[in-house]
DNA sequence: CCGGCCATGTAATGTGTTACATGATTTA
DNA sequence: TAAATCATGTAACACATTACATGGCCGG
């Protein structure tokens, strides 16, 4: 079947924002929470169909024939707000790059170098990219705002901490040769 | 079955430092790149049977009746250097905390209060615990040491950049009442 | 001699992605 | 009218965890 609490909470929680249609909720989960959280079709088709089964969403027509628009019920609210209140499950830690880089000297100092430079470069664009964000979010003035800014800074540190680190042990090979 | 190229190489790669029984080698995944990686039993066996099947480890009898200790074989070793240099395999993003405070309108502020004052603890636990190992590292010398040490300082940018965005949010919901 | 740790392995289960099948609607 | 996009859904597969089954060994 395929459901986690925390795919039923990220669900709710996009629907508690705006009813719509699966493909525009799987949309707006890549783009609006895309650094910090993904779903794919193979998760929301199912949930939303289960979720409507407990009576937390409902479906109506929608724009489109075949296409339904879905909403959430007061009894999903509740729940959205039973969910997010439940302890935080946290994946397993799977770091490739730290793996391979624990492994340097099999990998070679040349390849290790080649992966910080690369990780640098991706934490600069990704520091570029949430910089643009932040600068739209202060523009927003709803009671949603201050809470999205917050995902956008954790995402910005993280970004930051990235390329201060790629540098540091840069230095530490250069320093080794 | 259930292996991936990730998992063959924290096995291969945890062998080519000794040889080992798969009880051990789970143990020192956990000890040791415990920070960036986990492995399971149910991951670990069937991937040693996988990869002696394959010519990239063997066995031979281990100390305790019905045991064994794997090594890895010159193949292995080329084995774990190609799995290296193979691109990152990334996990999705999936932050729970992140999640809630993103919809921390209908989580409560209080609630999200809470969730950053557990975030900046935690960090600061892993933060000290970090600098012991750090302070253990820098009493090495062998030739993983400084490998090792790449990977203790992502962890300790990581937690400092934790600290530091928890209060910041911490601040930013202060502001908001 | 019993409880706890070392040790191996399998089965059940959960969770998630990817690919596929299908078709409507919009746009170039 | 052909291609791209919107839209729903399912099936197959991949991966990993957890729990269980089994048994040897060691210390108190």
């Amino acid at each position: 079947m395929a459901r986690s609490s925390q795919t039923d909470a990220a669900v709710l929680g996009g629907l508690s924002v705006q009813p719509m249609s699966g493909y525009a909720l799987r949309e707006a989960i890549r783009d609006v929470l895309g650094h910090f959280w993904s779903e794919s079709f193979g998760q929301i088709y199912p949930t939303l169909t289960a979720l409507e089964r407990e009576g937390f969403v409902e479906r109506s027509e929608g724009d489109r024939a075949g296409s339904s628009t879905f909403h959430i019920t007061p009894a999903g609210r509740r729940r959205l707000r039973e969910l997010l209140s439940q302890p935080i499950q946290g994946v397993p830690p799977r770091n490739g790059l730290l793996l391979r880089l624990f492994f340097g000297r099999t990998l070679g100092a040349e390849a290790c170098r080649e992966l910080l430079r690369d990780a640098r470069a991706d934490a600069e664009r990704k520091l570029a990219e949430l910089d643009r964000l932040l600068a739209e979010n202060a523009a927003e003035t709803g009671p949603d705002a201050p809470f999205m800014r917050m995902t956008i800074l954790a995402g910005r540190r993280s970004a930051e901490a990235g390329v201060a680190w790629a540098d540091e042990c840069l230095n530490l090979l250069e320093e080794l040769s």
